[in-house]
DNA sequence: TCAGTTTACATGCTTTTGCATCTACTGACA
DNA sequence: TGTCAGTAGATGCAAAAGCATGTAAACTGA
């Protein structure tokens, strides 16, 4: 009961990871709606968004299918759409010949950044006010100890 | 600089956007692999829990259109799916003719309570080892004013 | 009080999603 | 080195989602 690092109670958990759902549901239903998600779906933006942060510039698609809610046929025609409108290209991973590896196009970087900027504009304006800088750090904090600690399996 | 309340970065507020998307993310994809997920899908159940905190017990359909994420045609759908299951019951609003109310059947009550007690105890057990019970409850704080304060518009 | 606007939900139609399954390749082990 | 389980992604098909629009009720303001 005293301890400084005692382990959380059932309660506390589940009353956290409520709070935190519907916090991204009330973003996310404001953020569906601005007019920088007419251009292309919110879930082909995110896409995009983590092609953009992969440092070599290809990702697997089993990987990329990771950070993403869909199921894997899904993102497989998902990519077969952004091929078609020339925003990624694929290739066949070399040492894996039953990989496929994709990456943005010019195009589909420069639309990238062209949403991104508006986007994390907007983001800016919806939450700064809500807490302060500090605030916001601690919170940073928080979700990313919560997400390296989540227990596997 | 140097004031305590200090308005937030741009980059502050969308890392720490961006860190609590992903953790979202994170959990997210393993639950939705989890067995209790079998009989009803989750967006299914997100529908049933909304409807189980509803202190009285009827719930108008825009209302719970809002703490969704689905568009309000397939929220409709998806309510006339449910009440062919038996899970919810629908009536028209008494002092507006235009609305519906829904609630849970007793069956749709059983089910959720069944399926939320297992998936409070997984959902217990995949996040509880990351973070303390302080932190836990600082987390919550946080999301709850985060959310709280969302600037409209 | 009544024309015009707005709101709540339903519906027709197309696109996207997911499940189950298939194919092709890899890696492990005998 | 050949068999066999496991993995990566594609595909057929049915279910669900979204967009545009329809209908009906509720407001609004001359």
């Amino acid at each position: 009961m005293a301890d400084e690092e005692s382990q959380p109670q059932i309660r506390t958990t589940s009353e956290a990871w409520e709070s935190l759902f519907r916090t991204q549901v009330a973003v996310m239903r404001r953020m569906q709606q601005l007019p920088e998600f007419k251009k292309l779906a919110m879930r082909e933006y995110d896409v995009l968004f983590n092609l953009s942060h992969c440092p070599t510039g290809w990702t697997r698609l089993n990987e990329l299918n990771e950070a993403l809610l869909i199921s894997q046929p899904s993102l497989s025609r998902m990519v077969e759409r952004l091929e078609a409108k020339g925003l990624v290209q694929r290739r066949t991973a070399e040492r894996d010949q039953r990989g496929i590896e994709i990456a943005l196009t010019e195009e589909g970087r420069a639309l990238q950044q062209e949403i991104g900027r508006v986007h994390v504009r907007h983001l800016h304006e919806m939450l700064a006010p809500a807490l302060s800088e500090e605030e916001f750090k601690q919170l940073q904090f928080l979700t990313e100890k919560l997400r390296t600690g989540i227990k596997d399996r």
